[in-house]
DNA sequence: GCAAATTAATGATTTATTCAAG
DNA sequence: CTTGAATAAATCATTAATTTGC
């Protein structure tokens, strides 16, 4: 269904400078040996799934010495769930359930912090990597919002009692479910490239994750 | 699949894990030495130029043996323009003269790499981070694309010719300076997380950049 | 039963908007 | 008022459910 739309019509040809790249849609069929690496405690996924070649970028793996604690395959139901091919990240039920609980507790745009943190415990039950975490909060919020929406029109339509028909939204408004607002704190993915404080942040998780209280601010949702 | 669909209900109360997180309101302030580590070549920030205590995520480096490259203080004009409060990017004139012929030549929305590359080179006439260099190149595209808009449109409203009043637009058509289209390949930064291929970058530049054409399909835009 | 065809969900990207520093 | 930064909305694209003809 919908075909793509339409070309833009130019026909640009070169970049000035040499920079060109590997293009993503191609490596995207390659695993590419997710977390590892970075991700501090438990993590879980194969050393790398060779066919990672595939993917030109990924090239050498890099200071693999920094955290070699390559456990070899998952542990839970491991595979199975996920994505094996290597295409795009298909969370395992478990996955879901904690990202929902997350949700359900008010996080709606984690913070690099929280992405990882996320990301790690994750793992355990399927290989997942940030952006995975990030995008799921993205499309679920966006998602969320947009049934909401959909909902209100369908009630604002559609004649029958607009008395309140018992919780059909639920909870998903006031109290804790709010919208967003706070948490604008989210930094960015770039943040690992700069100041990669992540592979410290390891021994100082608690230390750390106690700073701040989730929702620092109410105010100022936009 | 198309399960937990109403798993909703719940009633969560605390986020299981005990996550929470470091403001980046507030970390915004410190400036969080920069490439240096991952960058490969020409680093050019200073060590780091404390104050980024004030960060708590920052905390202490991180491998700082994988490519101890950290040259002293910058070269060409250092400091001086580079955002000495701390808040947001300013971009040098260099800066930009840079970036507008990547722009010129096509660039729209760079991958991972690009943005690194650029950013290493960028970082020579003043501090940068990977996230400036994207941002601009979002918000430049975006810019050119309403400001096209907006001639096109007050065009079209005010009644005079409607002919060719020579090059209003210079080359932001056709040519090379098209929309956007190919590049979707573009990576997302979550990506040195996952696979930090960028430290092992450094030896194989050219090697790798030249594997693909910039622009490696045509159709499929949006 | 089962595999191609179709549809519904939803992961991943891009574009449009908005906020706010300077 | 320009523009860096960030978020939300729209869109694209792939996977799984499901339907359908055999």
């Amino acid at each position: 269904m919908k075909v793509h739309q339409l070309t833009r019509e130019g026909l640009w040809e070169h970049e000035t400078l040499s920079f060109t790249l590997g293009c993503k849609r191609l490596c995207s069929l390659a695993p590419k040996n997710t977390n590892t690496d970075v991700s501090t405690i438990t993590t879980t996924t194969t050393p790398f799934d060779l066919k990672s070649f595939i993917r030109p970028e990924s090239g050498s793996r890099k200071f693999g010495s920094l955290v070699d604690n390559k456990k070899d395959p998952p542990s839970p139901k491991d595979q199975v769930e996920t994505h094996p091919g290597g295409t795009r990240w298909n969370p395992t039920q478990e996955q879901i359930k904690i990202l929902e609980m997350f949700y359900k507790g008010g996080t709606r745009t984690p913070n690099t912090q929280q992405i990882e943190k996320i990301t790690v415990q994750l793992s355990e039950y399927g290989r997942i990597e940030g952006k995975n975490v990030f995008y799921w909060f993205q499309n679920h919020k966006a998602r969320e919002r947009q049934k909401r929406k959909r909902n209100s029109v369908g009630l604002a339509l559609s004649p029958p009692t607009p008395t309140f028909t018992s919780s059909i939204t639920f909870e998903t408004r006031g109290g804790i479910d709010q919208e967003d607002s706070p948490n604008k704190c989210r930094s960015w993915a770039f943040e690992y490239l700069e100041d990669q404080s992540w592979a410290s942040c390891k021994e100082e998780d608690h230390k750390i994750l106690e700073l701040f209280p989730l929702h620092p601010e109410l105010g100022k949702s936009r």
